[in-house]
RNA sequence: GGAGAGAUGGCUGAGUUGGUCGAAAGCGCUCGCCUCGAAAGCGAGUAGGCGGGGAACCGCCUCGUGGGUUCGAAUCCCACUCUCUCCGCCA
């Protein structure tokens, strides 16, 4: 969310930073001429709530000392009833103000490329080569079917398309990578483990951004006001939710694993096959809250500390700035990760990393107080895959391949797989 | 699921026969005095949000959340949320 204030005073800031993400600018408008409605009438109901404040101190008084005040009150009677009206029109326009100021996406940061689509995303950096194969190598899903350690078929006898099973190395893969992840990042990057609940409730979605404009994208629990996380990011970030943090605590820095939930609604037929797009998948969270003035270093450590596991793992990537029309609606400025997918023959998202600056914060109500006696501020919060386990695993198992169809562990990760140097049938 | 107790400022904790209560007191914190310096002691200050105004400053709102009663609610009524205790159930 943006500050009103600053909308009010810079509307032009906001409509460049609309039309460059390619959306319509008509809402600022309208925005506008609430802001200015609300305040008319605030001004006049706090006038006339004054004036009732004053009579009700005077009726006290004049209560205590025995005197007769049926006139101040049958007056004031007249004043409760329009301040009640207005109160409602009030909240009426406030309601409005909301919905249209919670779907205003966030500014830009200068930095960003202006541009309409992913196609206009800039590769910062490349680390590693495409993988070269001396034989014709198998898509995961065929690999991980093959050596038994996915199966989709019965996934989606128990649950449904979108689902799977890992089983045996499989499984221990899945296990193993969530430990060497977090083992890495608690022990060398300097965050603090936190395990969450995997729910959330409504408030937790909109303080990240998640709702309303999201809600789609989420799985609801029926008769309940709760959803099942699409990312950790949610109930890590909500976990300071109207605090105001000490400031000698900055930067926190968290990293969680749970399961991820989503939808995907309107990705019908795209990423059908494989480990790729699931309903269900596990992902190590970074999650830092920093001071204002060192967010964007921060978010250049936090692309750092998620690209020393794709390094160690010895899997081939790209860094990836994206521009203005796919910088994502709460971020400012964000940066993917893509590994290189041999069976899509083309690099693929595994991480996204994105300084949000105060816009969740300001949502949550995230604040930090420099200093003792200084005034409170909003926090700046920033996170990033660390990596999508899922997705990890299938570029492991298509970049690892050997010509036998076995995949060989790479040898940081040999420790976490009890000593397991490949995964043969 | 049943019964009971509770939710107040950074923290602890008063206040519930409605009327200067945004709120006593203590702790913490900031500044000053004292001191060579520190501690102790003394004095002053110390919530957040919104709005008006050039500013000084002024006003409004907030005592878990949302409604209600009333001229007026931290105090009364209703609903909900959360915490704690006991019982039941249960991994």
């Amino acid at each position: 969310m943006l500050d009103l204030k600053f909308v009010r005073s810079n509307p032009d800031v906001v409509r460049d930073s609309l039309t460059k993400r390619g959306e319509n600018t008509d809402v600022l408008d309208d925005l506008l001429a609430k802001d200015e409605r609300r305040r008319a009438i605030l001004v006049e109901a706090e006038d006339l709530k004054r004036r009732r404040n004053e009579a009700s101190a005077q009726v006290a008084k004049m209560k205590q000392t025995g005197e007769d005040a049926s006139s101040i009150i049958s007056e004031m009677r007249v004043v409760s009833e329009r301040i009640r009206g207005l109160d409602q029109e009030l909240a009426d326009v406030e309601m409005r103000l909301a919905e249209i100021l919670f779907g205003i996406p966030n500014i830009p940061h200068e930095s960003v490329p202006v541009g309409r689509d992913e196609s206009e995303n800039v590769v910062v950096r490349k680390w590693g080569e495409p993988t070269v194969f001396g034989f014709e190598p198998k898509p995961h899903w065929d690999l991980g079917t093959d050596l038994d350690i996915l199966d989709f078929e019965r996934a989606s006898k128990i649950t449904g398309s979108r689902f799977v099973v890992y089983k045996g190395a499989g499984s221990k893969l899945v296990r193993a990578l969530i430990n060497f992840m977090l083992d890495l990042h608690t022990q060398e990057n300097g965050y603090t483990e936190v395990f969450p609940p995997f729910l959330i409730n409504r408030e937790s979605a909109i303080g990240t951004g998640q709702l309303p404009k999201f809600a789609e994208d989420m799985f609801k629990c029926e008769g309940l006001d709760y959803y099942l996380a699409p990312t950790a990011e949610v109930p890590v970030t909500n976990m300071y939710r109207g605090e105001i943090l000490d400031g000698e605590l900055l930067p926190i820095k968290h990293c969680a694993y749970t399961a991820c939930f989503r939808s995907e609604a309107g990705s019908a037929g795209r990423d059908t096959r494989g480990l790729i797009r699931q309903h269900q998948f596990d992902k190590v969270e970074l999650v830092k809250f920093v001071h204002p003035d060192s967010s964007y270093d921060e978010l250049e450590r936090l692309v750092n500390d998620a690209e020393s596991i794709l390094q160690i793992l010895n899997l081939p990537y790209q860094v990836t700035m994206m521009c203005t029309g796919d910088v994502g609606f709460a971020a400012a400025k964000k940066y993917d990760l893509e590994v290189w997918m041999p069976s899509y023959n083309r690099y693929v998202e595994i991480s996204s990393c994105s300084n949000f600056e105060a816009f969740q914060a300001r949502r949550a109500d995230i604040k930090f107080r420099p200093a003792p006696g200084e005034r409170a501020e909003l926090v700046h919060t920033l996170n990033g895959s660390g990596l999508a386990v899922g997705r990890t695993i299938a570029a492991l198992l298509e970049n690892w391949q050997q010509p036998d169809g076995s995949v060989k562990i790479p040898p940081r990760l040999r420790a976490f797989m009890g000593g397991m140097e490949a995964i043969t049938r």
